[in-house]
DNA sequence: TCCGCTCTTGACAACGTTGTCAACATGACG
DNA sequence: CGTCATGTTGACAACGTTGTCAAGAGCGGA
């Protein structure tokens, strides 16, 4: 049974001292005798005390709690596993600690986390994509003040966000396909309410709609690796209708085009082009062509926009688009029949 | 500027009542009337009120506050993610938020976190490798009796523990090879220090030892796939003491292992098994064959001996091993030339 | 010697919340 | 009509900490 820690009275009771002198000593003050100093740090070490954060905060209302809260989707996919460590090298250097959870993109789950980040005061939080719309609680902290930023999600409302540049990446991968004689491109995408996959889809519609005789074909909702690789199955039933590039718009669909495509002995024949880094990209074959995210910038210049605005900067909403570039490595540039 | 955060004292003003009713009605502790009821309530909802979690759970000290402390090596590794993916699960049934830090196997940040944890008066932690023993701050709050669970490493003091057949599971992999003709096999490992690299390294060991002619090639310390890479690269400038078969102990040095194998040419030709789970097992040709971790039990099953644990359980340190099996997917099966 | 200064120390309020208790109103019952 | 139980409400202490202030000791200078 856990004993409950020690407190500062406790610890002024060991050393002889009031309490007050105890504090003194623990956030180097100074002021206090060197005699009493050694006999509270003795004290203090031999409880084993450790200032109780939250008492603290409370009493320093107005100060930063050093804890910030992220939102994720799902914080076990790759992408944003990627960014979390990021954004936690960049917190960690301002001494802040992450509370996170995955909301895996149900809005009412997102509401809850941020009403429970939010009620153990966080400084500010963070919003990896999750719902479509800011829910209710977010847009309250929102209008309330509180330091809030998007990654890789538009946000909806006025609020600081870093985002890669999905429209253009998208428009990169189409057109590239499109460039080695591919008409029929099939898109495979995640949940259609993110706004980074409407981003990609935005623009592989733009490209291929600005093309005579382009037939594209759209997936949407495959949250699952097992749900692409069935998708991709599907797709290929009928191999005369069937396309003859795939686009992957997100890094758990690209996996599973890429297994299904191998099951299916398709490999070599059909074009695939996956947006989002893939571990696997350079090891199979042919090697996946990428328009890869740069997770680490991500984390990193939201990082700084949060703490900027917890620094208490008024500037209006900054907007940050990171550019991305198409990675050619060998499936991409599979020529169409 | 963030306008501070609306109070008990806030809402009772604007209702016209004691902040002890607001009190009342914000914990539906009932005993008040109908008509305050719906004043209180509707004051809430104006000026958005959340409870002050810090000052709730200051006040009741000896409750639970709702919060526990992750301390991983390095979030980012698809290892570490999923097993804090399912233990956030579990945590969120049990109304339980994750504070979470990476120390990247050093001590010393290990032990800041832990104390960072400890100071926001988290109700338990959790251990995932790091260090090699646990710090002084770790090992104050076990002393203290501080609810822990380490995943994944051999906590090396009395304590509950959950951790795949690492032994067992280094062994299988091994014999699998030595079946199949091998008897030069080499060794790749990330941390030595950590205590689940140790084990599966003496699994190797126990079994390479008990075969007359078998000669092992060890390389630790491969903390990063770029650093298995240019190891296993290293392994066979000199064809001909290199390995016949590779025996990739943990999940980057596996990634490594795979990536410069097929730079080299020699996916074919030299057998590997991989430790742990790995998404591109069954997409590379050959499929790599792999013994898998359950990180999902793991993450499931430490959480429940945490919450126990957290409920007051005083039973003595339960150890819960959980076991691994070797799956062929073709890599393992490549015969000694 | 006395004043005023600095240095050290502690008493006390406050942060936002919950637990305890008392005050008051109402109604039932003798 | 008085007593008592019940239901509603608020005053106040307490949680562990920091900020404010005052008290006391020691010392130099007039």
């Amino acid at each position: 049974m856990a004993r409950s820690r020690p407190t500062l009275k406790d610890v002024a009771d060991r050393a002889g001292v009031s309490f007050k002198t105890v504090s003194r000593v623990v956030n180097g003050e100074g002021g206090v005798s060197d005699d009493l100093t050694v006999r509270v740090e003795a004290a203090v070490h031999d409880l084993g005390f450790r200032r109780n954060h939250s008492a603290r905060t409370l009493r320093r209302s107005g100060q930063r709690a050093g804890t910030i809260g992220v939102v994720h989707s799902d914080i076990a996919n790759p992408f944003a596993a990627a960014v979390h460590a990021a954004f936690e090298r960049s917190a960690s250097e301002h001494d802040t600690l992450l509370l996170s959870g995955s909301a895996g993109g149900d809005p009412d789950l997102q509401d809850s986390l941020v009403e429970a980040f939010v009620s153990r005061q966080v400084d500010g939080l963070a919003v990896i994509p999750s719902g479509p719309e800011p829910g209710s609680n977010l847009a309250r902290e929102l209008g309330r003040g509180t330091p809030i930023v998007f990654i890789d999600r538009e946000p909806g409302v006025p609020a600081d966000v870093v985002l890669s540049d999905h429209r253009d990446g998208a428009r990169k991968a189409t057109e590239h396909l499109l460039r080695h004689g591919h008409q029929r491109i099939a898109f495979l995408g995640s949940r259609e309410r993110s706004s980074s996959v409407r981003e990609r889809r935005g623009g592989f519609d733009d490209v291929m709609k600005s093309i005579d005789g382009a037939v594209s074909t759209v997936r949407t909702d495959l949250t699952s690796i097992d749900g692409a690789v069935a998708a991709v199955h599907d797709l290929f039933r009928d191999r005369g209708a069937a396309p003859t590039a795939l686009f992957a718009a997100q890094n758990l669909a690209a996996i599973g085009a890429v297994r299904a495509l191998h099951q299916l002995g398709l490999q070599h024949e059909i074009a695939l082009v996956a947006f989002d880094h893939l571990e696997i990209a350079d090891i199979v074959d042919p090697g996946i062509t990428t328009v890869p995210q740069d997770a680490d910038a991500l984390g990193r210049q939201a990082s700084d926009l949060l703490f900027e605005r917890m620094a208490g900067s008024n500037d209006p909403a900054i907007r940050h688009v990171i550019p991305v570039e198409l990675v050619p490595r060998g499936s991409g540039e599979l020529p169409a029949p």
